[in-house]
DNA sequence: GTCGATTTGTTCGTATGTATC
DNA sequence: TGATACATACGAACAAATCGA
């Protein structure tokens, strides 16, 4: 090497970038929380040194995310992003069987995690009973199960899992995926075992669903 | 109701919503996949009736969530965005403890899945020993353990569950999680087990994992 | 190696719609 | 009703990078 050129692949930062970071700081510096209003498109060009068009492209950026809520006539505000998101999910892309059998299994360990932390909360058989009585059930295994799911889910200190296991399921529903599976089990066996704190027949349950096999199309 | 006015709270879409729709769409219908090129700003400008700035405004949200990548002089191009995102880690965001810890609890979930399809996936006792015995370890268990679950996790089918624990891994370490946990067990004890495929005793460890006292400040 | 065409990067000015007082 | 503040949207202009003749 003759030259101390940095041969790395690497495009110089650009402006909408920067104004993304540049904002972040300010909404951390600034103690700024959900709702919190941020200055003006104009100010923030001045302030930032940067034309409003650059301004409103990162502002564009965050608004995707979450991280900003932008409304005409009023103003740009803080928001609160979620932990996860599915990129597919918010563009609203089809997508093949391949891809929703990976999130299929990412939602099905959501679900297997979930149940078993809610087991270990250190609630009574008592409690247990009566939480999950205030749900009425219908007979069809992916009404219920959800139902169930993000019930006991609320109740965890976590929230997190839940979260993860919205956006997965959200995905799997948009797509039709469900009405594909060849289910073989009742959801009240998975009801049962759970009042019954049967974990090891649970693990079981959870193994069967996760080897669905694909229903034959006709 | 006297009129037939939505009531709804809704606001109009936006005109880089509708850019993103479109251009989503369009990539679809033209069947692009990572690499292709799609129309300069100026085209699709032309094309969907609206100005180069809004083209701009979607194109740079869809820049963000990684699905498309444009270069000065060249132009703009379709790329595969990953499955999962973590908002405050594509902003660079300092995140507080509490929600470091959760995702944490996350990053361990992932962890054990992984280590439990691994072992579930058919290969002989020789094979598993052969395979991991290409790592070298350095006896740190922060180090050692992200290799070893980054290993085994690239032989996997599911390619999400290895994208959802880098994605939860790197915002751990870019906020410098785990040095405040206080650890109390050596990596080479879940080595071992692994390669007894003693999965009782892994569930335990991977518990013991998840509940890890935060170092006292000194 | 230079020139010219193409394309994104960035800025500025202007007009319009909307919310608030 | 009017005035003000603000986001929304457009279009023109120039800079910078890339590529091919």
């Amino acid at each position: 090497m003759k030259s101390n050129r940095n041969y790395q692949v690497q495009q110089p930062p650009k402006m909408y970038q920067q104004v993304i970071t540049q904002l972040v700081e300010y909404i951390e510096s600034e103690q700024l929380s959900e709702g919190s209003k941020i200055p003006t498109e104009r100010n923030l060009s001045e302030l930032l040194g940067v034309s409003r068009s650059s301004i409103r492209e990162g502002i564009r950026s965050l608004e995707l995310l979450g991280y900003l809520d932008s409304r005409q006539g009023e103003g740009t505000f803080v928001s609160n992003p979620p932990p996860f998101l599915i990129p597919p999910q918010l563009l609203k892309q089809q997508l093949d069987h391949i891809y929703l059998q990976n999130y299929y299994e990412v939602f099905i360990m959501c679900s297997k995690q979930i149940v078993s932390l809610s087991l270990s909360q250190g609630l009574t058989n008592k409690e247990l009973i009566e939480k999950t009585s205030v749900l009425n059930f219908t007979g069809d295994f992916w009404s219920d199960f959800p139902e169930w799911i993000e019930f006991i889910a609320t109740g965890l200190q976590n929230p997190f899992f839940l979260s993860l296991w919205s956006n997965n399921y959200n995905v799997l529903v948009e797509n039709d995926y469900f009405c594909t599976l060849n289910l073989k089990v009742q959801f009240n066996v998975f009801l049962d075992c759970y009042l019954e704190r049967n974990e090891a027949r649970l693990k079981e349950l959870f193994h069967g669903l996760s080897k669905l096999d694909k229903l034959d199309p006709i």
